[in-house]
DNA sequence: GCATCTTTGCAATTTTATTGCATGCTGGAC
DNA sequence: GTCCAGCATGCAATAAAATTGCAAAGATGC
């Protein structure tokens, strides 16, 4: 994991739709080489998946949401047992395990609030492990980004 | 935006390294049918970027946190303001104005503690508008997903 | 039912990725 | 400092993939 790497790294990071010979280039490297530092860089895990990020906006989730919950029953066992329950759900994005004052912390895409009712009957309601949570409407996000800044 | 469409956009957003030749075998299509498919879906927006996903842990970025941030001053500009400050900073992957008991919560992706409390002093300390600002960091996470759910 | 505009598949072409191989570089042992 | 082993590199050839023109099929509006 030299310079080079962390330069083709933060290239992927950001469009990996561009041609191997252009990376060699902005790197001054030859395709070949290039080429085989890449498959280095996934095969070993570094790089774990290529992906399309699409417009949620015109993807047809407008709503975006974050839930902090706090269960009834702590401890890891059923911790698990309800990040799993989740994780399970289309419209969940994220779903974490935090300190702090809540257990867990989820973050939604929603078509509306329709399927947000529908969603928090699923995993609130009655039988779950859930003590009490609180939602946060997203107004407005002034950044999000999918790369991981490497020094 | 049909059926076939959605079915692309749903490989993509899992595997967008495969070649257009798998895909269009994927959905039944031609080749090149399939190539203008993808191209107008990039053009009209709907796919917004192809990247690569890093794994967090093999780049160096292991811990990950989220602050939510209770603001002295409310409203547009206050918020707007807080918001691009935070924007800048590199650790924060997300940042989004929510309703509910705080004003704005961030996601972090931290190299060690030490980045955290450098963060902390740069976003929270005195000359900022924040009032009080809660952190929850990541113990497990069980999801993450940047695939938007198409119905 | 007809004309128009769009999408499709095929085949040819162009571009890009991939591989073998010889060379050069790097770091460790002595 | 020198030698050696182990990699990384660039070049050129090859294989694979993307891209385009074109004619036919399909969808849309009147």
């Amino acid at each position: 994991m030299d310079r080079i790497d962390r330069e083709l790294l933060n290239l992927l990071q950001r469009d990996a739709s561009r041609t191997n010979a252009y990376m060699a280039d902005e790197v001054g490297l030859s395709p070949s080489s290039c080429l085989r530092r890449i498959r280095r860089l996934r095969q070993a895990g570094v790089i774990d998946r290529i992906v399309a990020i699409l417009n949620p906006a015109k993807a047809g989730r407008r709503l975006r949401a974050v839930v902090t919950v706090e269960l009834r029953l702590h401890g890891e066992p059923n911790t698990r047992q309800f990040l799993d329950l989740a994780a399970r759900e289309e419209a969940v994005t994220q779903a974490h395990a935090v300190t702090g004052e809540v257990d867990a912390i989820l973050m939604l895409r929603l078509r509306d609030m329709e399927e947000y009712d529908a969603l928090c009957h699923r995993l609130f309601q009655n039988r779950t492990n859930v003590a009490r949570y609180w939602t946060m409407m997203v107004i407005r996000t002034a950044k999000d980004e999918t790369a991981i800044p490497l020094e």
